[in-house]
DNA sequence: TCTTGACATTGGAGTCACTCCAAGGTCTAG
DNA sequence: CTAGACCTTGGAGTGACTCCAATGTCAAGA
């Protein structure tokens, strides 16, 4: 199995799987005669399993020492510290997924503010900056600046 | 204001400031007798602008043109602009979230197998990878291998 | 036979947005 | 006088790729 194929088959590129082999996250394949490199079907497993484990978003450095050492059958030690590192990378992926959450809150009050405000862009530029500005400026932060412009403007 | 005391209200370091300031997304401030950095409330006003954009996940060089724009009073261009590159970033976000979640379910089917395997252990490494491995190997693709692994070693 | 095109090889540089460091200069309080 | 908190610079390191140039290999078609 030559690397092109491998990479097809298991979704990466091929600089993907000669950086892995460079930097030492995988162990070097056979070569044939015509210096291509060759992969086994253990080769292929190893693999899988690295790329497994990087899909649960483990760093790769440890994704690779898990993967030897599983693929090496020292798994007792990975087994009894496996729950515990998939329960920390949850904590983890839920962390991330409530400061997206956060932050798409923040876009949707931005963009109600903005296309609510169409019709009063014709104020024109505040006194330090323009009105689209002023609304990023502050509706990401939660209070509007750019409104007691307007308002201010339009009592006067 | 020093770069300290400025980086400390807008609650980033100093070395990101001057990391700004190098690659050219921030004018340069001007330098006290000392050659500190001094910082007008212009300066503190386009950096909080930054620090927004930067906020809602824009890359810094999209984030630096927009804030350099705007506060220079360019912002016809942004206002019309601003509401598509909005939207653009809520998908992008949301395909994350997505994304996370799903990963998120897989961490949990892959927990919960590992948990209520732990007596299935005993039967040891199966021909090609420890259970552990097998385990991870196929949870996260959504098939066990290493039940069917255990089952037929089971009726055997 | 020749050529075209798809594949492979290597080392090295680039990406993004910081982050850390060493070696030094400046200022204030005790 | 000294300790410490601050500031300066240029440069290297991070993670996980990604892209590139220059070159080599091989099978199929004209
Ligand atoms: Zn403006
Ligand atoms: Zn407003
Ligand atoms: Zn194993
Ligand atoms: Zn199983």
């Amino acid at each position: 199995m030559r690397i092109g194929e491998l990479a097809r088959e298991l979704g990466v590129s091929t600089d993907t799987l000669r950086f892995y082999e460079r930097e030492g996250w995988l162990p070097r394949p056979v070569r044939a005669e015509n210096g291509y490199r060759s992969y086994r079907s253990d080769d292929v497993e190893h693999l899988r399993l690295l790329l497994n484990l990087r899909r649960i978003d483990l760093p790769l450095e440890e994704a690779a020492r898990l993967a030897s050492w599983c693929h090496a059958g020292h798994c007792e030690t990975t087994s009894s510290s496996l729950p515990a590192l998939i329960a920390t990378r949850r904590s983890d992926v839920r962390a991330r997924i409530d400061e997206l959450r956060r932050l798409d809150e923040r876009l949707d009050e931005l963009q109600a503010h903005l296309v609510g405000r169409t019709e009063l862009s014709v104020i024109g530029p505040s006194t330090s900056c323009c009105s689209a500005a002023a609304a990023i400026f502050d509706a990401v932060e939660g209070s509007c600046r750019c409104c007691a412009v307007a308002n201010a403007e339009g009592d006067a």
